[in-house]
DNA sequence: CAAGGCTCCTGATAGC
DNA sequence: TGCTATCAGGAGCCTT
């Protein structure tokens, strides 16, 4: 399940091997892989063909690439399963390819190492998708103006987060999850990060300190930074980064998806517990249930 | 308006 | 063996 790391892996991927290329064809081979582009699949093939795309950009789990001269840009979301992949053009289809881009640099060269390959969108699920919009004057996609800036961005506000989380009305990993707050966060590293700051997931934000809201920034800074240097993680075979090698970097998690093992801190057996149709995971001895709020 | 819940989707796996 | 139920979950959208 792509989070921040995984999606920053791919557009590492494609700014090597897809920036300043020029489109010559877009199939779209599953409608629903671009429903966020209202015109349709028809439309979005005809837009980008003929189009070189800029250097890719990424704010939280979105990614996108801009397409030059036409002041818009290419937006990308892997979802839960999808895949950028960068393969030969006569690799077989893979089987739940959504859509493909071939480029206009079909012809291998000397000074074109990437020719000879197309970029191709696989997603089993299809949660995720790409879609064309326009480009903002600060650079962002502009149906994405509402998703915060990630804990990776320099220009992340922490003291903003803190009053954020003050303000609000909820719990801890609702407020992590919720990308108008902090983006990039997923399940996996919202437990990860709780666990480091012994943190519950239900426990409310209204009364956090602002010790406690900077010792658990700094905590998922930390994970999102240590599976970025290992490449992006997951245990799910279906992520697989840009160029279709395997990502994985599952024995380095301490908490998601460790019901019943000891705790690494404590050795007291983890717990996993339903939570907004999914799961939570978390440590029951170092990570207190909350005493019931106001 | 804020908060919480529903829903889209496919495939692996468990259980009967 | 083969069927059904469950689970995985990002984020837009709907309800309360």
């Amino acid at each position: 399940m792509p989070e921040l790391p995984e999606v920053e892996v791919v557009r590492r991927g494609l700014e090597r091997w897809v920036a300043h290329r020029t489109v010559a064809e877009v199939e779209v081979l599953h409608p629903r892989a671009v429903r966020r582009h209202l015109a349709g699949a028809d439309d979005f093939t005809h837009r980008l063909k003929g189009h070189r795309f800029g250097v890719p950009s990424r704010r939280g789990k979105y990614l996108w690439l801009p397409l030059e001269d036409t002041g818009q840009s290419v937006l990308a979301h892997l979802g839960m399963s999808g895949q950028l992949l960068v393969q030969p053009h006569d690799s077989p289809d893979e089987k739940h390819l959504r859509i493909r881009v071939r480029f206009a640099d079909m012809q291998a060269s000397a000074a074109a190492a990437a020719g000879g390959t197309e970029l191709r969108f696989v997603d089993q699920r299809t949660f995720g998708g790409m879609s064309l919009h326009d480009t903002t004057p600060d650079g962002l996609p502009d149906v994405i103006a509402h998703i915060a800036r990630d804990p990776l961005d320099p220009l992340f506000d922490d003291e903003a987060f803190h009053q954020a989380l003050r303000r609000k009305r909820t719990t801890i990993k609702r407020a992590l999850l919720d990308q108008s707050l902090i983006s990039g966060v997923g399940n996996i590293y919202a437990d990860e990060a709780l666990w480091r700051s012994r943190l519950h997931y239900d426990r409310p934000t209204a009364n956090l300190t602002r010790p406690r809201t900077a010792e658990l920034l700094g905590h998922v800074r930390d994970v999102m930074n240590a599976a970025l240097a290992v490449g992006g993680t997951s245990f799910d075979s279906l992520y697989v980064n840009v160029n279709g090698e395997s990502g994985y970097f599952d024995r380095s998690l301490d908490a998601y998806g460790r019901e019943g093992l000891p705790c690494k801190r404590c050795g007291t057996p983890m717990r996993r517990r339903p939570w907004m149709n999914r799961s939570s995971y978390f440590c029951p001895q170092c990570q207190r249930v909350p005493r019931i709020a106001s």
